[in-house]
DNA sequence: CGGAATCCAACCCGATACTG
DNA sequence: CAGTATCGGGTTGGATTCCG
């Protein structure tokens, strides 16, 4: 069987295919510090300085990273006001926002399960 | 602006606090190979090559490393055929399927918004 | 204040070899 | 077939410094 060498018309990307588009935006978006980030910006607009106050234990570099990464992918709009000092603000997109409900899902697992998550580690933890 | 904290009930652990256990549990689950192989096993159980194959790109090393940290927290179910060869397969619990139910929005959305990052990206890539 | 760049330690992860 | 252990290069990411 011949691997296809053409690319898979836009709608059928998989996310299974280690080389796909698909993938590399999964990748990209399914790292904790992101996901804490649009949590955090789900509540609305926020500074840059908010922001690292809000996601606890992020450094500045992480953040930065993070948010040039979800520019790059349109999953947030990043606003400058030329005053002095500098403000910059950090929006969800609509991507973002759609994005947001689904890892809002993840957060309310996390809780919900904390207490069956607890269990299962004292009977793993020998 | 007024800082909303509506969502944290008294007691209940905080995927904001760095040193929470949520956050931790959090931390485990959110990367990009635990969050494959759940939405992997979604399907059914799987066997370890079955798994590995199934979720492309992965190595031996990294699908046992996240296996065992989803066993230990009670996500998946590991069970051994003492047979010859050996046959082990994995099945996702009853919290595993509740957060594969979350994993499955982000892999819809992740094809739904291709189209968007794609053009994102063209736009940021100067 | 927000960002970029540098340095460097800590770790991630793939490759390999070996076991039952 | 499934799993463990080890090693080492490459990447990550924290701390720091400087800039507009």
């Amino acid at each position: 069987m011949v691997t296809k060498r053409f690319r898979d018309s836009p709608g059928q990307a998989d996310l299974r295919r280690a080389d796909s588009l698909a993938r590399e935006i999964f990748s990209d978006v399914a790292n904790k510090w992101a996901l804490l980030i649009i949590e955090a910006l789900g509540a609305g607009t926020l500074r840059f300085s908010e922001l690292r106050d809000e996601v606890e234990g992020i450094s500045h570099k992480m953040l930065t990273q993070n948010l040039r990464m979800m520019e790059r992918n349109g999953l947030v709009e990043r606003t400058v006001h030329p005053t002095v000092p500098p403000r910059v603000e950090y929006t969800l997109t609509e991507p973002g926002r759609a994005l947001r409900a689904t890892v809002g899902g993840m957060c309310d697992w996390t809780h919900r399960y904390l207490g069956h998550i607890e269990a299962a580690r004292r009977r793993a933890d020998v």
